[in-house]
DNA sequence: TGTACATCAGTGAACGCGCGTTCACTGATGTAC
DNA sequence: TGTACATCAGTGAACGCGCGTTCACTGATGTAC
């Protein structure tokens, strides 16, 4: 059967569209590339000529989760004009985003993995990550000078990604609800911080 | 050849400790039995005499170096009598354990594949992490009450597991040193921070 | 004291299975003449 | 307008390989008589 103007790229799309979430859900060395077309309604024979290999598709789909969700955190920081920074931990640090993380923060998801991933995996996984942070310390209070926000930023980040790790981890609902709760609260405790110690200089 | 009396449990934790390295150098599902033993100076074949399963030596490893570490860690913060928290946070957040998970932290080496083993295995690492958490929050300036501790002591090890992360995937060298840095202050300023908010009441 | 047998930690070959990858093929549509 | 051939996204069987696991075996020492 012959397709439509741009079908196979859309083809390719949702193959990677479907892998970052089969990734983010079960691991990325746990799925094989057989279950994952068939995940996304297709065959295995058909995934060579998309990809040069699995790694491949794990560098795009990779990317592709991380783009969208710092996205989506983004707007929710930038559609609270009082106070960005907690409408984005609190867009991040929920009980639905430690439930799902198919859909969620592909570094709390995968980590450990994606550390031991080869280097341009893993370097584009850092880029985009330094670049996110760098967002979030556009948007801390503008009291503080830049190097401090950036600095604060990191710290607000690795708290985030921690503490949904830690929240996932444990399998008490409650506290792991307590876990994330308080995750809020420290890393404005954090942003604030950063924004009192220009006086102090 | 018969062996000396003990011989076989030694050899037991033997497995069990190159086990636990190995897994947090490698990642756990990357590493087969075979090459474990051969790394162990042992052959594939005597491995179920010793372990009911790989998931039970995962089990085990994983434990024994989750309590490898927080022994270290508490060590550090009781020898150092002015302030042990810094010390502990110092002890953790360093550039050799940056570059050594397999002797270091098996959550900030692992978390993504934990939160995916069997209800068993998860279980007993959550377990064990909450007892550390408590005995980081001993070690708070005991202006809090324990509840503020035990809260302000979990965002803490969120903080650090999540430093050490971001920390890993970053390639450049400075840059990783800085964040863990940081990682100190910021952990440093939720600590003050805790024990100020008593008198706020 | 000497011989026959039991013990048991560790060996190494083999099992079925699922992995990543390859490749000859299908078949609906587009193009050439 | 009709026929023959080219295109190419997707199919499905097969490849070698390493996985977790099993099992008959080894061989040095301990025990029985």
């Amino acid at each position: 059967m012959r397709y439509a103007e741009g079908h196979k790229e859309e083809t390719r799309k949702h193959i990677v569209k479907v892998a970052s979430q089969c990734f983010r859900r079960e691991g990325i060395e746990k799925i094989g590339v057989a279950t994952l077309m068939e995940e996304a309604g297709l065959t295995v024979g058909g995934f060579y000529s998309h990809f040069k290999s699995k790694e491949g598709l794990i560098k795009e789909a990779v990317l592709c989760a991380a783009e969208e969700t710092s996205y989506r955190l983004l707007e929710a920081a930038d559609s609270t004009p009082g106070d960005g920074l907690k409408a984005l931990l609190e867009a991040y640090l929920n009980v639905a985003h430690r439930h799902n993380p198919q859909s969620g923060c592909v570094i709390a998801a995968l980590a450990s993995e994606l550390i031991n991933r080869p280097d341009k995996t893993r370097a584009a996984v850092a880029n985009h990550t330094e670049n996110f942070v760098n967002q979030i310390a556009d948007r801390l209070s503008p009291e503080a000078d830049h190097d401090r926000r950036v600095r604060a930023a990191r710290s607000i980040w690795a708290l985030m990604v921690g503490t949904m790790q830690v929240a996932r981890l444990v399998s008490d609902e409650e506290l792991s609800a307590q876990i994330l709760e308080d995750g809020i609260a420290n890393a404005l405790k954090l942003a604030s911080e950063a924004s009192l110690e220009r006086s102090s200089i």
